[in-house]
DNA sequence: TTGAAAGCGCTAACAG
DNA sequence: CTGTTAGCGCTTTCAA
């Protein structure tokens, strides 16, 4: 910056001036240092002006992963929501710093301004550990959880409800949730499923399902049909589930959707390319990440941010 | 840092030598030091440390993305390949910085001591942009095509050739690959493939694609059928190409894999779970992330690579 | 509108 | 083994 400054024949503080479009500098100035600067390639120091500045245009997002992405992590959502954050931020002039939080967390990380979690599922020490540093969070996931926390998520419980009034309006009379509750979104997507089967004097079937695969899915409804043989729809809390429900369903002889209604969620391409496609409750990932990244903007402005909760909606196709 | 020089009674520098482990401390202060940072919850300042090192730490992982992840990006393949680079960087001390280069990079991303370029497929736009500004990089994609460059990416060609020998073992004649040359993996795949085939005096039927979806591949699949009805095999150069095709082969009276052999490419939970499960040429993404962030550390340590070309192999299911 | 001085927090080099 | 000195490149006072 020195030398730049001596080559536009003004001081280092001007070329900064210059670069940064101060207003306190005279408009020619201001072009003949950016000409240089252009000519030279001269790019500023990010670390100094951190340093100086005290922050590091940066946020962290932490994703839960084991060796490689897993859980409900894997699939395209996680990919949405990263590139919804992503554009945002870097639209904003933050950067993005991706990182688990396996084996402590990176200088870098610690240095963010801000810190979006996603995927924390049931696990919440990320979230403790994050709180302990004192930077600005935001968290992906069910509301209610959290409630001291900002939290980013899209409306589980109407969409456990969306799929209870679909069942109705098909005359279905003996459903079955599919999902582990102790994962957060699900026990939403299972209060708002059952609640407004109450309505209609109905109280859902409810197995204990561990694991979001395809096979988990299968292995607990080959067993309920031992139990329950008479069940007429199933909602499954993930496309993967309800998809390793339909293959047990069909193995035991029952057609879809004429003997047994199925929804499932998320509505991934997996889904909706299936035979036969998966009726499935949507999110849209990317406004959600959109939106994580703005509130997380707000906090580290200091502004107050609020949680918030997106619409989801039901897209029934043959199942 | 000075105020914890005072409390543990040194100066700043040892706290500095303490907390990074060097072997030029006494054990003992050592741990007086550590203790009194860990009580104050002390941690240090990166930008000063990088202004002062002259280095960031960080390595700049840049996706292509139109307003979300799109084309051969979507699905879970970028998210394992971002997996396997973060884990193998931010075990190294490295942090993932995600963006994408969309309106030119930020200060943050041209400050990265390298990059990593993804998903660049056919424009090769972002690769000039980051060679401009002379940073260490490290490319995805197909070898031969960028020979100046340090390629890493799976076996394409072999690929190819594993969906050919099989064609062959299954007695097939008349072989169609759907994909898009213009994608430098794919063409790639196709030489491999139509290599194989002409040992047997085959050559392989081509019909022009355009785009990476299951529509796409319907569509051209039926086109093709008019021309050429007699079409016994077909190697898709993505598992989405290939669940369209088969659509179009069933929709047009065909049976998979009876009449028509189809294979695709990626082994993706998709096709692995799409009814009739689908043969697919599998590659290793995590892997590949792990070795991309291992190439760019060691030319980030002023190393010399080379480009690297990961194993493929053929996963055979029903198709 | 421009500049000089000072210092952000850290660590390499050089004593001791 | 520990400390002193100096300076990385930037920007915020304060002064001209």
């Amino acid at each position: 910056m020195a030398d730049l400054a001596k080559i536009a024949g003004v001081s280092a503080i001007t070329v900064s001036r210059a670069l940064r479009e101060s207003p306190l500098v005279n408009a020619e100035t201001r072009e003949r240092v950016r000409a240089v600067a252009q000519e030279y390639g001269y790019a500023f120091n990010v670390s100094a002006r951190n340093l100086r500045l005290r922050r590091s245009m940066t946020v962290a997002v932490v994703v839960e992963m084991k060796p490689t992405l897993e859980r409900q992590m894997s699939g395209p959502y996680p990919l949405d929501l990263l590139g919804g954050i992503t554009q945002e931020l870097t639209t904003t002039g933050y950067s993005v710093l991706l990182t688990s939080l396996q084996g402590g967390a990176l200088p870098n990380v610690q240095a963010a301004d801000g810190v979006i979690l996603l995927g924390q599922g049931a696990n919440e020490d990320a979230m403790h550990a994050v709180q302990r540093w004192g930077r600005p969070m935001v968290v992906w996931g069910a509301v209610s959880r959290h409630e001291s926390q900002v939290v980013v998520g899209s409306d589980n419980r109407r969409g456990g409800s969306l799929a209870a009034d679909r069942f109705i309006a098909l005359g279905r009379s003996r459903p079955v949730f599919l999902g582990d509750p102790a994962h957060g979104e699900f026990a939403e997507r299972l209060e708002g499923f059952a609640s407004t089967l109450r309505k209609y004097g109905i109280e859902p079937i409810v197995p204990a399902v561990e694991g979001f695969t395809v096979n988990a899915g299968a292995e607990v409804v080959h067993a309920l049909l031992q139990k329950h043989p008479q069940v007429d729809a199933l909602f499954a809390a993930s496309d993967l589930l309800a998809i390793g429900a339909i293959r047990a369903l069909i193995e035991r002889g029952r057609r879809v959707p004429d003997d047994v209604s199925v929804i499932g969620y998320d509505d991934t391409p997996l889904g909706a390319t299936y035979v036969p496609p998966l009726s499935s409750v949507h999110q849209n990932f990317v406004d959600a990440g959109v939106l994580l990244a703005r509130k997380i903007r707000e906090l580290i402005d200091g502004q107050a941010t609020a949680s918030e909760t997106l619409p989801t909606h039901l897209v029934v196709r043959a199942t």
